[in-house]
DNA sequence: CGGCTTTGACCCGCGC
DNA sequence: GCGCGGGTCAAAGCCG
């Protein structure tokens, strides 16, 4: 398989699970996501018009144009789709209607259903989340896979997610790539956490992995691990000299060396150009832990 | 050793 | 009733 194509069949799961278990710009206390919600109620809240629509997810499309995709101001690299939500199976629309304000008050105390296996009428409200970029497959909730299929008339599978971070957490997650647009990806959210948030430290806890992603490779059902490294070597090399020199410089206080790195459009480092949404990821990770070390307080690495 | 992914099997809802 | 497609289970194996 030659490289593009390599690089084309990333491991979704290597991006998301790993940006999830890292700091990310998001760590900013102020930040500017719009596609970062950190639960369902804000999602709702945010586009109330389209949590009582009645279209399905044929439609899809339609609804996500007039809103997708927008260019985030924070890197001209991230491309951030607008979230959304919807319902998900057209004959539940009148059930949900119905049971909005049950599914709204159980929230938190809903208890763990009885062993009921085959949960297709566990789904009770869904979110449908359209991303481009790691970083909007970053939700900083901590998830466990428990399964993968193939979905019919995609080449792409659908990963099937369940939140680790607290014993008996009904939310679900499901990741699929977009088979009109390869480079999109749609998450969609089922059920609510029973527990608080996760802070970043603590997600990056429950992500040991180093090749824990949430993007699946393409259906392929022999297709095992061929090209399932999500990044190049080279770029892990690199990644890895970058953070070096960060840390280097933060041990010296030499902010102007941050400075030099970034542009709006990401650094030169070496023989690579580190688009400035990694650099984000990366060096965000690092002024994290320099913060708490007493280090610059101006907060530019978020910059 | 605990937590994770992988993957075949199973179950359920739905359309015909 | 039957077949299909999707969602979940659970055993096996991997990894830190």
């Amino acid at each position: 398989m030659d490289e593009f194509a390599c690089l084309r069949d990333w491991d979704l799961e290597a991006i998301v699970r790993g940006s999830s278990g890292e700091a990310t710009a998001m760590d900013d206390p102020n930040p500017d996501f719009s596609y970062f919600f950190s639960d369902q109620d804000e999602l709702l809240d945010s586009f109330p018009e389209f949590s009582e629509t009645t279209r399905v997810l044929d439609d899809l499309e339609d609804l996500y144009k007039p809103f997708y995709p927008v260019l985030h101001p924070l890197s001209p690299h991230t491309i951030v789709t607008t979230s959304l939500s919807i319902p998900i199976e057209p004959q539940q629309v009148k059930e949900l209607k119905a049971s909005e304000d049950k599914v709204a008050l159980q929230g938190l105390k809903t208890p763990p259903t009885p062993k009921c296996k085959k949960g297709k009428k566990n789904q009770n409200k869904s979110v449908v989340k359209q991303v481009t970029t790691a970083e909007g497959l970053d939700d900083a909730w901590a998830w466990r896979k428990y399964g993968q299929k193939p979905i019919k008339g995609s080449p792409y599978p659908r990963s099937y997610y369940r939140c680790s971070s607290s014993k008996g957490c009904l939310a679900r997650k499901q990741v699929e790539r977009s088979h009109l647009d390869p480079a999109v990806f749609l998450v969609t959210y089922t059920a609510e956490h029973s527990h608080p948030h996760p802070t970043r430290r603590n997600s990056l806890a429950g992500t040991t992995r180093k090749n824990n992603s949430l993007i699946p490779p393409p259906t392929t059902r022999n297709h095992n691990t061929t090209c399932s490294s999500r990044t190049p070597l080279m770029v892990q090399s690199i990644e890895e000299k970058l953070v070096t020199s960060v840390q280097q410089s933060m041990d010296l206080k030499k902010e102007e060396d941050f400075l030099e790195w970034f542009d709006d459009d990401g650094a030169q480092f070496g023989d690579a150009w580190i688009p400035t949404s990694d650099l984000e990821k990366l060096i965000g990770l690092e002024c994290q832990h320099f913060a708490l070390d007493g280090g610059f307080t101006d907060g530019y690495a978020h910059s």
